[in-house]
RNA sequence: GCGAGAGUGGCGAAACUGGCAGACGCACCAGACUUAGGAUCUGGCGCCGAAAGGCUUGGGGGUUCGAGUCCCCCCUCUCGCACCA
């Protein structure tokens, strides 16, 4: 670093700068907002970070940047703009980290926490931090126990068993995705499933909603596409196959007790099909091993070999059972009339009918459906074809045949030639007309399970009690408070660690006062994120989740800016935990997000980032040595902001060059001359362009426009004029706040540069009044001419005959001229 | 397998409704100022060619006066979902 010597102004120093003004901004309060008074509020949102132990990653402050630049923009543009910060602390990631390092987790937090904040202060981000929030907090998660009574008295939660992965050696419930070949991520020991009783969320109930509004949103469309696809409506109908040959055995001799008859009338198998124009080509049927009717309709001979299959099914992890695509079942003995053919199908049993989704038994059409054929073949069912495309081919011996443009029915009886289209309304009306089939429409989505058997998280605040059963804990006594024990790890008996705590676990019902177990299971940490930009305005506030006066004022978000990997659940529980809440009469408005930009990622040298790999960026470490303005500006010049970018060490000394060259142009600036025409006119075609680029999140075009103004303003070793380089730290500010601020006040300004306004560009300054126009001859390029602005079509002919190196590929006489005003002439001879 | 996105110089990338492909930056080359340069400034820089000129946006076809951009087929990569009936 070298120092400034005699009369030499002083040099650019980022730490020195940037210190400054972030103690400036602090003591002026210039980043906090006027929340219950400021004009045309301004909500930019960017999705609160999980502050893991490694610290800030470049990932993160890549978005944030984003965001920030976008936040500022707008502020600059007049809006009062609320940019809050937080932290999603809770959850197994932290729980496991603890554990690893035998910290407490409620130690290691806040000092996670901590150093987080201070890199984020760091990047100098325009966050307003008097409404930090940090999901673990008891203030936060008092009302995150609320949210879950507000669904709970609207019916919206349930508790039902359900499968889970196991591990036997960590004694931890998995997620799916800690689930690797069958093996836990972590031990590598086989995965078990095991049924617990889980609380659930009927997102379900929901999902024609959540379907329908998306396409109101302005949403990153990749991102409602992948809402869509996971929603997954799909239209057909249930068709009911009744069994033949019933045997009823003494299985179910408690109901006969209780309701003190038989009843004979046989049982019935409805399925789920999407292709009930293939049903004469239904061959037999499958139930999912899990299915209740399995034990009631299986044939003596057959008990054992379905016994057999069924254990294994369950005992089974779900990852595995998912992935394994060999096709494996058995016969039940029993059979069931196909509707449409009046004839006996045999049904089997087969781990590829999950028990999930639609009603848990198809109906197998093996000639048009790939998985049911590759099932016939195995076990040599027949496979017919019912479907043929026009020209009569359509071969189902060797593989299924499943197009349907332009077929028609073949061996459908009276609907064969019918179209696939005509064949499945028809088919429904006529088996509907027998109450043998209704219209059904089916979703993917299923209901959200907020169970976790851990301890690191809010604990649902429900009691049970002997004499009234489940007991919602009342608004008043929460938060339930999550208490702080050492022992904490999880057990064999796959119920949460909290259980073995007596003195929490026992507890007065909250209704008839005698005394009650609480349930020891906490909540999903999306539960904790599906409501945070409800709490941020009123952050501070303890006698309610959230002030309804500023969450009309501030609400929905205006912009939210996020990364992709929560394009699904985050987004898609916040926007149902919302419409609950709205269909309760809380908040006015059904969608949180307006606007919703989903960032790219960043990679180092053309490879991923990874710890592994050791090619991580450390932020502190470029701060340390670039600035954060920087930093941030080279992060938002790597590509564009929506796919992200490729950090290549060397990159950012082009981007500290510019800033250099800002910080002298405004020290070497000549006062009092006017802007150089040309100049002036760059100045305002690049302000043009600027103010289109940022709204757009063109980041990385924005900042080489004005990389593109600095060498005109600078061309030569020319001297700026002060009215020429003023505009444009009014335009870097957004993208380099600390140097701006730092250049402004050099420059005379009293206020912070944000409050200072935007530039307005002079539409007729913009304009060129010559321009250099393509002259092709047969379509090839051959060179320009200049011209006038409102050149003629004569005039640029008389231009390219001026010019010898254009004319002399114009051998004859034009057999036709193509004119673009102002862009190309394409002679054709 | 299904869905989404992307393939452009040595590298990261630009290119709005089809109209000069490669803006801006990195790296590299040459020069200036320098005791010095990992500083600063100036100029050059897609490929082949001495030049004229030719070739060039993953590959192959097509539409058009004109295609990175539109249409069809194929290849590669990234991400998401994964037996969803």
């Amino acid at each position: 670093m070298h120092l400034p010597t005699g009369d030499e102004p002083a040099g650019y120093d980022p730490a020195v700068v940037e210190r400054k003004w972030r103690a400036r901004w602090d003591a002026a309060a210039t980043n906090v907002t006027d929340l219950a008074g400021g004009p045309r509020p301004f909500y930019a949102l960017m999705m609160f970070p999980y502050p893991s132990a490694e610290g800030l990653h470049v990932g993160n402050l890549f978005a944030f940047t984003g965001n920030d630049i976008y936040g500022r923009f707008q502020r600059l543009q007049g809006h009062t703009v609320f940019e809050p910060f937080g932290y999603d602390a809770f959850g197994i990631h932290s729980e496991n980290y603890a554990i690893k390092v035998g910290v407490h987790p409620a130690e290691l937090i806040p000092r996670n926490i901590a150093n987080f904040r201070q890199q984020v202060q760091r990047a100098g981000l325009m966050v307003d931090w008097t409404h930090e929030l940090s999901t673990t907090d008891p203030s936060y998660y008092k009302w995150t126990q609320w949210v879950f009574l507000q669904l709970y008295q609207r019916g919206l939660a349930y508790k039902k068993k359900a499968a889970v992965n196991w591990c036997p050696f960590d004694k931890t419930v998995l997620a799916n995705e800690q689930v690797i070949a069958g093996a836990c991520e972590r031990c590598g020991t086989i995965v078990e499933q095991r049924l617990l009783e889980q609380w659930f969320f009927r997102i379900t109930d929901y999902a024609g909603r959540l379907l329908a509004n998306l396409d109101t949103l302005d949403w990153s469309e990749t991102t409602k596409t992948a809402q869509r696809n996971w929603i997954g409506k799909s239209e057909g109908a249930e068709i009911a196959f009744p069994v033949l040959d019933v045997m009823v055995y003494g299985t179910s001799t408690a109901n006969t007790a209780t309701t003190g008859e038989v009843t004979a009338a046989p049982p019935t198998v409805k399925v789920f099909t999407t292709r009930p124009d293939t049903i004469f080509g239904a061959t037999y049927l499958v139930l999912a091993p899990e299915h209740p009717l399995v034990a009631q309709i299986t044939g003596d001979e057959q008990r054992s070999a379905v016994q057999v299959y069924v254990n294994a099914a369950a005992s089974q992890d779900l990852v595995s059972r998912k992935t394994t695509k060999d096709k494996t079942g058995v016969f039940t003995g029993a059979y069931a009339t196909n509707p449409a053919t009046g004839r006996p199908i045999p049904i089997w049993i087969a781990d590829y009918v999950l028990m999930e989704y639609g009603t848990g038994a198809i109906m197998a059409v093996p000639g048009h459906d790939e998985r049911d054929h590759e099932f016939a073949r195995v076990y040599d069912l027949p496979i017919v074809q019912v479907v043929a495309p026009a020209d009569g081919g359509g071969d189902v011996s060797a593989a299924a045949f499943t197009d349907t443009a332009g077929c028609r029915l073949v061996s459908s009886g009276r609907f064969t030639g019918m179209t696939v289209e005509e064949g499945k309304a028809a088919i429904v009306a006529e088996l509907a007309a027998h109450t043998a089939a209704v219209p059904v429409v089916n979703y993917r989505l299923y209901d959200w399970c907020i169970s976790r058997q851990r301890y690191w998280g809010p604990p649902i605040p429900i009691v049970y009690c002997d004499d009234c059963g489940t007991v919602p804990v009342p608004e008043s006594q929460l938060p339930v408070l999550l208490p702080l024990i050492d022992d904490f790890r999880p057990d064999d008996s796959g119920i949460s660690p909290l259980a073995r705590h007596d003195e929490w676990y026992h507890t007065p019902c909250p209704q008839c006062g005698k005394q009650g177990r609480r349930e020891t299971d906490v909540s999903d940490t999306f539960l904790d994120s599906a409501w945070y930009f409800l709490r941020y305005p009123s952050s501070e506030r303890e006698d309610v989740p959230f002030d309804r006066t500023l969450v009309k004022r501030w609400l929905p978000v205006h912009s939210y800016i996020g990364g992709n990997e929560h394009a699904v659940l985050h987004l898609l529980y916040s926007r149902f935990v919302t419409m609950v809440l709205h269909d309760a009469g809380l908040v006015d408005f059904e969608e949180p997000f307006t606007r919703f930009r989903a960032h790219g990622l960043i990679v180092r040298e053309g490879a991923k980032m990874s710890k592994s790999k050791g090619n991580v960026v450390n932020p502190d470490q470029y701060i340390d040595e670039w600035g954060a303005d920087a930093f941030r500006t080279y992060l938002m010049f790597l590509g564009p902001f929506e796919e992200g970018g490729d950090f290549r060490d060397k990159g950012i000394s082009g981007v500290k060059r510019f800033l250099d060259r800002l910080w002298r142009s405004v020290q070497d600036a000549e006062r009092g001359r006017p802007a150089d025409p040309d100049v002036q006119r760059k100045l305002h075609q690049t302000i043009r362009k600027v103010g289109e680029d940022i709204p757009r999140l063109s980041y990385n075009t924005a900042v080489a426009a004005m990389m593109e103004y600095m060498n005109t303003m600078r061309a030569g070793e020319r001297r700026p004029r002060l009215e020429e380089v003023r505009p444009l730290v009014q335009l870097v500010s957004p993208f380099a706040p600390h140097i701006a601020e730092e250049l402004w006040e050099m420059m005379g300004g009293t206020t912070s540069v944000f409050d200072a306004g935007w530039p307005v560009y002079d539409p007729a300054l913009v304009t060129e009044d010559r321009v250099t126009m393509a002259v092709q001859v047969n379509g090839k390029t051959r060179g320009t001419i200049s011209v006038a602005k409102s050149a003629s079509q004569d005039d640029a002919m008389a231009a390219v005959h001026g010019d010898p190196a254009l004319a002399k590929f114009i051998t004859g006489a034009p057999k036709r001229v193509i004119f673009v005003p102002g862009r190309l002439i394409n002679v054709i001879v």
